[in-house]
RNA sequence: CGCGGGGUAGAGCAGCUUGGUAGCUCGUCAGGCUCAUAAUCUGAAGGUCGUUGGUUCAAAUCCAGCCCCCGCAACCA
């Protein structure tokens, strides 16, 4: 079985700085990745940015800059929100570095090779004001759809033969019926094919920011083209060119937002099947944030900014909101309300109130030492079966990308701990029944531990705080049968999750 | 008739494939506990499941029509 695994976030366009949907973008990678390694594959796991392009070099000309410098700056925010929050990839690549310029002109040359490339004119109706070309019907009054006057023009341009590629994606999405999840995205690609694919222009001459195409340096090679060969660069190509044997290749994950599945789906195979590369594994496409209820823009001024949250609250609170809040797959809505009350009920009063009551009990009344009981009673039987039910149901939901339903399953986990407590009383065995109290105190422990390794992928910073009062040498590996050692010296004690208050919330306001 | 998703308690959602006492989280109210981060535990209230009709002994669930919201169609994660 093929234990290696690729995962990947789109790379980002360095045309304005990153938000909130960007940084879900590359947890949701980051959760999945670190679950894989948990699970013991070996994760190649790679993000970057996407620098060409007219919009780009539109931008360094209005912040009198080159579009090098440009994009130097704005990459190195996008770098920089890395260990911001917590993202453990192992590459990051960007579309201007020498090694994918290669990538990209190999590529060209493999695709003009086979057949699939050939020059001829793009045509239509040009807004010159917004340097975009339009259909006679997107027309609206004989202006552009973005109300620029437009002219008849035609410009020389290279086509990728698209149109040939229609039946055989059709095929493809057949024979690999989880290619594109989920179901409801395949369906619109499907349904955009079946209107017919027409040949794709894949050179500009109306700007120069780009990789110049082979032996034609008037054109440069179409932004697309460009960003989505960035994942078999980060792959070692053309390097490492025989990529349908590389481990790695078999095992390709592109995580996407639903707004470029379209490019991801459908182009991205057409292009590699050209050339003889098959096609990634799969294609998983997440929903949108809203904020406040409503689109995130600049001119509403309610874009979410990823670094504030984690420097007030942490990165693994962001983490967690980001995927507790959102059913993957659809869209939802960003709130500091929402935060702070998932922050509250979930992180603090709940988990992080578990293991700060229990941990603290030890201190006092145990003196910080405590050992595995030689019986269990029924009780603490049904709880340790009732947790690990709950962890062994996660493997299967995170393969669903069900992150939600994940973490859901975990909290309940939580509560069983939190009632188990309630039920096995241990402040009224202190004075009646020392050994029990012991008892259940380990058996609780040992099961919020089994908890916090599976909340791992989610919040990274607690579980190792965690495992660090226990005093204990951990791997993040999963094992629903995972033992604590026999004895248990606590370590300093430190509140994971301290409760955000209503008046923190006052000074939080300007979040 | 472009394609697709959705309308379920105050809010956010699950359930619908394989019809059979309507469920979860937050919020509200009442009670218990005191180890803990004013935390935790128990219980209660609250819904004619968008609308109209059909199939059925029985429909949130299947079928048809209608109304409303949203996404895609067009380089924002």
């Amino acid at each position: 079985m093929n234990k290696n695994i690729f995962i990947t976030t789109p790379i980002y366009y360095v045309n304005a700085k990153p938000h909130i949907g960007h940084a879900y973008t590359t947890v949701v990678c980051d959760v999945y990745a670190r679950f894989c390694r948990i699970m013991g594959y070996n994760v190649k796991f790679s993000t970057g940015t996407d620098e060409h392009g007219k919009k780009v070099e539109q931008s360094a000309i209005n912040n009198k800059q080159t579009p090098q410098q440009f994009a130097d700056e704005i990459s190195g925010l996008f770098r920089n929100l890395l260990p911001i929050l917590n993202i453990s990839n192992d590459d990051f690549i960007r579309t201007t570095e020498l090694r994918h310029k290669k990538t990209v002109e190999h590529f060209w040359e493999k695709l003009s090779d086979a057949g699939y490339i050939y020059l001829g004119k793009y045509e239509g109706w040009y807004d010159i004001r917004n340097e975009a070309y339009f259909a006679e019907s997107e027309l609206i009054d004989g202006k552009s759809p973005l109300g620029g006057d437009v002219t008849y023009m035609t410009e020389p341009c290279y086509f990728f033969k698209l149109s040939a590629f229609g039946d055989k994606l059709l095929k493809y999405y057949d024979e690999h019926p989880d290619f594109i999840f989920p179901i409801s995205r395949k369906n619109e690609i499907v349904s955009f094919i079946e209107q017919g694919l027409t040949d794709l222009a894949i050179s500009r001459t109306t700007f120069s920011w780009g990789v110049p195409v082979p032996n034609d340096p008037k054109h440069v090679v179409y932004v697309w083209l460009d960003a989505l060969t960035n994942y078999l660069t980060v792959n070692g190509y053309p390097e490492n060119e025989n990529q349908n044997n590389d481990p790695y290749w078999q095992n390709v994950i592109h995580f996407v937002g639903k707004e470029i599945v379209r490019f991801h789906a459908l182009y991205w195979p057409a292009f590699l099947m050209a050339v003889g590369i098959n096609p990634p594994k799969q294609i998983v496409s997440h929903g949108w944030w809203l904020s406040e209820g409503q689109k995130m823009s600049k001119s509403l001024g309610n874009v979410q900014d990823p670094y504030k949250y984690c420097n007030i609250f942490g990165s693994d609170a962001l983490r967690y909101y980001l995927l507790r809040e959102l059913t993957f797959g659809a869209d939802g809505n960003f709130s500091k309300e929402g935060f702070i009350k998932r922050y509250n009920s979930v992180l603090a009063d709940s988990y992080g109130n578990l293991c700060n009551r229990v941990l603290s009990f030890i201190q006092k009344y145990c003196n910080g030492n405590i050992n595995r009981p030689e019986k269990l009673t029924d009780d603490d039987k049904n709880f340790y079966r009732s947790v690990s039910d709950c962890i062994q149901s996660c493997p299967q939901l995170i393969q669903e990308y069900s992150f939600n339903r994940y973490l859901e399953k975990l909290e309940h986990a939580i509560t069983l701990s939190n009632q188990y407590l309630d039920n096995q009383k241990p402040w009224t065995l202190k004075t009646s029944d020392k050994n029990r109290m012991s008892a259940t105190l380990y058996v609780c422990l040992e099961n919020i531990y089994k908890i916090t390794k599976m909340l791992y992928p989610v919040i990274p910073v607690a579980s190792e705080k965690f495992t660090k009062i226990l005093n204990i040498e951990t791997s993040f590996t999963y094992n629903p049968d995972e033992k604590l050692p026999d004895n248990i010296e606590l370590g300093e004690i430190k509140i994971l999750f301290p409760k955000i208050s209503d008046c923190d919330v006052d000074v939080y306001a300007n979040v």
